[in-house]
DNA sequence: TATAAGGAGTAGA
DNA sequence: TCTACTCCTTATA
């Protein structure tokens, strides 16, 4: 499925997309994504990634007018943001409040950075109560003691002001005090195109003058791009620094980016067209939206073509995506139900003793790979719980907003029919694969929104629950018991979906005795993985490696 | 030699 | 009908 998100403080939209399996999209979207007014998306997705992982508050509740803690976002762009939101009224979108702000971090205002950065290790101790206090940076591209080698351009990192989380605690890299953090996100910023830009400001400037144009900026994003690094080689001491600043997301001041790039995520988003199929969703002809050209279409296309043309006209397109939000609640109901019904605990969290407590929290923690919660933090019954604020949870937990943010989900999921959007999906039928959509093109194993419940892959069993598993979700319990399956399988970059398979006898094993099939082996097991391919569920890495494969997203999460 | 990739037929739910 | 299994050939490190 395809959610079309708004980040609140940027114009950057961001979907999540069903892997399109490679799929050619029956007509051209660019143009149309170029165009897109993205005012007419709804500012406060509450499928966006960040509301559902990340954000505080709750993804289906009215943002509070003034919001303590920002929604955490994907950015390659320099941003701007204070120490401690907590204590400051200052927000993101206005600049005028950032400049009277005085604690401000930029990326690293020391010069002495450290020139081995490869060198350097990942903090080993908890992140979370330094994430407050410098909140900088954090970066998902080490796992904790490993070097910062995996700090490669190209990588994305994910940029919180404060209290944002990936979804895992695994990778996430912080600076633990101000003179690790003197070191070591100065590696980060080597890496960063505009960083050098930067570093050469502030080496002549000074970062605390207030007066400074980067006064209370960070850089961020080390994906570096050819034509960036070819002028800093020409001209080191200007072109990048104009677009540093041209790029700082301040609302009403931006400048829109050239139209080759002008909502790439978007255009992605909008060429997926794997959903479609799988809900019998007709793909919009977006040419429509610009010059309205009614070509021969179905009676129900025409109808629902005319209702979404109609919202337009109404600025009511948040209707017109209602079909995919309800999609998305409705998988995300199936996930509940899915987990309470393995955990024997109720839907509703309210409703939760204990012990029902503590089980979810186990098992939330073990899907995104948080530390073992303490059981005497979470000695309450539901309703005590449902009442726990996000800082509540992180006071109880080193990475509680992940589980925060889950609970939000949870409680979503069946707080309200009135969150449905009044839509339905035509039932899935052979006529999905009717009109624009390719015959190449296969239906698709819907993700977890919620990541699916474990079995026990160590304990064999003849279940028919035991043997329903899908290859990649045996994997990814696998991966999601380290303690007992790290010998034969790892992840190499959480983040990324990015893992190893050491011992490919012994994973075939394992995958052998869950499916009931004792001649399984790592040929027949790596053949089902390269069928993930075209289906795009699991991928090789860039730079193909041996027994290396890549999860796509959103099977990554 | 092990792994990767992919074609093709089959089995089971 | 779909996913995975099985067997196969070819290529590559």
């Amino acid at each position: 499925m395809v959610l079309f998100t708004r980040n609140n403080d940027m114009d950057e939209t961001m979907p999540q997309t069903v892997p399109s399996a490679g799929f050619t999209p029956p007509c051209d979207y660019s143009a149309f994504a170029d165009s897109f007014d993205l005012s007419l998306l709804p500012e406060n997705d509450p499928f966006s990634p960040s509301n559902l992982f990340y954000s505080s508050p709750s993804p289906f509740e009215p943002p509070p007018e003034k919001p303590k803690s920002y929604p955490t976002f994907y950015t390659e762009k320099p941003v701007f943001y204070p120490e401690d939101p907590e204590k400051s009224d200052f927000y993101p979108e206005d600049p005028e409040k950032s400049k009277s702000y005085p604690n401000f971090y930029p990326l690293s205002p020391h010069e002495d950075l450290a020139p081995d950065f490869q060198t350097l290790l990942v903090p080993e101790d908890s992140p979370d109560s330094f994430s407050k206090s410098y909140p900088s940076i954090y970066l998902d591209v080490a796992s904790p003691g490993q070097p910062l080698a995996a700090l490669s351009p190209g990588s994305q990192g994910l940029l919180s002001p404060y209290g944002g989380y990936r979804q895992s605690g695994e990778g996430n890299f912080y600076p633990s005090s101000p003179e690790q953090y003197t070191a070591s996100p100065g590696s980060v910023y080597s890496r960063s195109p505009c960083g050098e830009e930067f570093l050469q400001y502030v080496k002549k400037e000074g970062y605390s003058s207030s007066s400074s144009p980067l006064h209370g900026f960070s850089t961020f994003g080390i994906k570096e791009e050819e034509g960036i690094k070819e002028e800093l080689t020409e001209e080191p001491d200007s072109r990048c620094l104009r677009q540093l600043l041209e790029t700082t997301p301040i609302r009403g001041q931006q400048t829109p980016p050239p139209p080759s790039q002008n909502h790439k995520l978007l255009r992605e988003a909008l060429e997926d067209t794997s959903f479609q199929k799988r809900f019998n969703v007709r793909p919009l002809d977006l040419g429509l939206l610009g010059e309205v050209k009614m070509e021969e279409m179905e009676e129900k296309e025409v109808d629902a073509e005319e209702d979404y043309l109609r919202g337009c006209e109404e600025g009511m397109v948040q209707e017109s995506i209602a079909p995919v939000l309800n999609l998305a609640i409705e998988q995300m109901r199936k996930d509940v139900d899915s987990t309470c019904a393995t955990l024997g605990i109720s839907t509703d969290p309210s409703q939760w003793n204990s012990a029902s407590v503590l089980s979810w929290i186990r098992w939330t923690s073990q899907q995104f790979g948080l530390e073992e919660p303490a059981a005497d933090q979470w000695d309450m019954p539901g309703p005590a719980l449902v009442a726990l604020s996000e800082e509540d949870f992180t006071r109880r937990a080193s990475q509680g907003g992940i589980l925060h943010a889950q609970l939000e989900i949870w409680k979503a999921a069946y707080s309200d029919d009135d969150l449905r959007i009044q839509w339905r999906p035509e039932t899935t039928s052979s006529n999905a694969s009717s009109g624009d959509i390719s015959e190449d093109e296969e239906e698709e194993t819907p993700p977890p929104s919620v990541p699916s419940v474990p079995s026990e892959p160590t304990k064999p069993t003849t279940s028919r629950s035991a043997t329903h598993i899908h290859l990649w979700q045996f994997l990814k319990e696998l991966l999601a018991t380290p303690q007992a399956n790290g010998s034969c399988i790892r992840w190499l970059d959480r983040s990324k979906g990015i893992f190893k398979i050491e011992d490919s006898v012994k994973v075939a094993k394992l995958w052998g005795k869950r499916k009931n099939r004792p001649a399984m082996n790592y040929d027949k097991l790596s053949r089902s993985i390269r069928q993930y391919y075209k289906k795009g569920i699991m991928k090789k890495t860039e730079r193909s490696q041996r027994l290396v494969y890549q999860f796509c997203h959103p099977y990554n999460l």
